[in-house]
RNA sequence: CGCGGGGUGGAGCAGUUGGCAGCUCGUCGGGCUCAUAACCCGAAGGUCGUAAGUUCGAGUCUUACCCCCGCAACCA
């Protein structure tokens, strides 16, 4: 019976272009997807733009423009991006969508009228001049450690954080008033009630996460959940769907994580074949996987399942958290303003996307924080992909003369390999052992090169022309097997293999080739740096 | 004493329950000529961060120390 499996992205924050840090993280979402498709299970592989917030809010006054441009131009650019890295999302939306903004409200109305939301009065600072409540990277303090003018939530000179008595002293960062303290109505989404049950459930599931998340996840439970502020003050955002917060949003994290339920209530919506129940209710045969950063990871392990219980309508939790370290670039972290690195966009003016989401996937951050040089990527791709893959492929097909696949008989040791690779690389996989999987995939090729070594066709095209059509067929079904289990890293040169083969639609099980298919038009899939 | 991750041949990494230290790249030597100077074989190269301890036996377990890195928020 197939299974129903719901894979989500991490929603990028729509107010700085992506980096390849970032592809280095949510590529694994993608690898997953396009394996559980192969392998014939029923896949949905959502995300969006996550677009609401303050840092957008910000910026959007900052260059008088309004926050909707901003999130617009890096959505426009997020779906340029991901469309070059070739990610297989069904659905790629964005939270300001009415879509998704409507059913997000439904969500947290729910959560409220079930009691899991409470209201909370608190004094808080607040500009007399603008009306306004003020978070506090709203205001400008001098900082009491190094004397320099800075933000309140942490001083740019000195990474001081003020405490709530300095932030007293601060001012306005509009209009440069002096703040006073007055109370404000703000809503908490109870945390601590969902403890005992998200332990449990944690408890169940962890063992198959990375280690990173289990980690994380259980020093806040151990911490004890605490009650979260779900409301701010702001004009860009969903609004709350509860009486007397009309001036309000909702807090970003809440209506973003909701985004991969309501990416999958409109794909379903459409849908005849699978309800979005099938993904995201108890006892469906359904699996849900998270793929992001360390940075995300109680967003997804916490906050996300303690929404779902919120509903209290028998929701499936999240099973599966695959959160990655982080990639630096020369040692360094990416950063845009020190100009270090590179983003998603410029690698793929350079670079082929096969080839990079292969040195990605292969060398990526899965365990502990990783390095890419240019220098090892530019290595990746001429001696792993175009010495090994590319050229296995183009010796076997281009073999002097050669004008169609021979018929031959398979090789019985390297038909046993083939089988072993997918069995192998799938454990590996759903291990979320992502290197090692590529590293399984790719010895079948190097077993390619050294049969073919072995058998010398070169010698036998003279004198045995039995054992060189055997040779040459045997090849061919590694490379078209090699279509199917690369499928996942590499779908450019994957499709190319087919064409060349004529192959069908690839799946996760051996192949075979057709003798007498007419070799015409091959190319070599890569080409070197 | 805030929490967590990591230090293994020139580079990047694996090393599950303690049992001869592995992989990829690079280097050197050889082979081959189908192929994008690609492919195949062989070799050199490590006292596994430091010190002590447990053990017949420690990269692996314990303790102390040194050095890198990441996380903390009404901030995506």
């Amino acid at each position: 019976m197939k299974r129903n499996i719901l894979i989500g992205g991490a929603w990028p924050y729509a107010n700085s272009s992506l980096h390849l840090g970032h592809i280095a993280g949510l590529i694994s979402g993608d690898f997953l997807a396009r394996y559980y498709r192969l392998k014939g299970e029923n896949v949905l592989y959502v995300s969006g733009s996550d677009c609401h917030g303050t840092p957008i809010t910000e910026r959007a006054r900052k260059e008088k423009i309004s926050p909707k441009e901003i999130a617009k131009k890096y959505d426009d650019e997020f779906n340029k991006m991901f469309k070059g890295y070739q990610f297989s999302y069904d659905l790629y939306s964005r939270t300001f969508d009415e879509y998704h903004k409507e059913k997000v409200k439904i969500l947290f109305r729910k959560l409220y009228d079930n009691g899991y939301i409470y209201e909370k009065i608190e004094p808080q600072a607040y500009c007399e001049k603008c009306h306004k409540f003020l978070s506090d990277r709203e205001i400008v303090l001098k900082c009491p450690e190094c004397g320099e003018e800075t933000k309140g939530d942490q001083c740019d000179n000195c990474l001081h954080v003020p405490t709530e008595e300095e932030l007293k002293s601060g001012n306005c960062i509009e209009c440069g008033s002096k703040i006073i303290e007055k109370d404000n109505k703000v809503l908490y989404l109870a945390l601590s009630k969902f403890q005992k049950q998200i332990e449990e459930h944690t408890e169940k599931v962890k063992n198959e996460w990375r280690v990173n998340a289990q980690n994380e996840t259980i020093k806040y439970l151990k911490q004890g959940l605490l009650d979260r502020a779900v409301t701010r003050d702001l004009e860009w955002g969903v609004d709350i769907p509860v009486e007397g917060y009309e001036d309000k949003k909702m807090y970003v994290w809440i209506d973003a994580v909701l985004g991969y339920l309501t990416d999958t209530m409109k794909l379903c919506e459409n849908r005849t074949d699978c309800s979005w129940e099938d993904f995201w209710k108890e006892g469906h045969n359904n699996k849900i996987y998270m793929c992001h950063g360390k940075d995300n990871i109680m967003f997804h392990s916490i906050i996300l399942n303690a929404l779902l219980l919120g509903q209290e309508e028998n929701y499936h939790l999240v099973d599966t958290i695959v959160s990655a370290e982080y990639l630096n670039f020369n040692d360094q972290k990416f950063s845009k303003s020190k100009g270090i690195g590179m983003t998603a966009l410029e690698a793929l003016e350079h670079y082929d996307s096969d080839s990079l989401r292969y040195h990605l996937l292969a060398n990526g951050p899965e365990k502990k924080d990783t390095n890419f040089t240019i220098e090892e990527f530019e290595n990746t791709h001429n001696s792993e992909i175009v010495n090994k893959f590319g050229n296995l492929v183009n010796r076997t097909l281009k073999f002097k003369g050669i004008e169609e696949i021979p018929n031959g008989v398979l090789d019985e040791n390297i038909e046993v390999k083939i089988k072993e690779t997918y069995e192998q690389a799938g454990d590996l996989i759903e291990k979320l052992e992502f290197r090692e999987a590529i590293r399984k995939i790719m010895q079948l090729v190097e077993i390619g090169n050294k049969f073919y070594d072995e058998k010398e066709p070169w010698v036998s095209k003279k004198n045995d022309i039995e054992d060189f059509n055997n040779t040459i067929f045997t090849c061919s079904t590694i490379i078209a097997n090699l279509s199917n289990l690369f499928d996942i890293v590499m779908p450019t040169a994957t499709g190319k293999i087919r064409k060349y083969l004529k192959l069908d639609e690839p799946k996760w099980e051996f192949i075979s080739v057709n003798p007498k298919t007419k070799l015409e038009n091959i190319e070599p899939l890569f080409t070197r740096i």
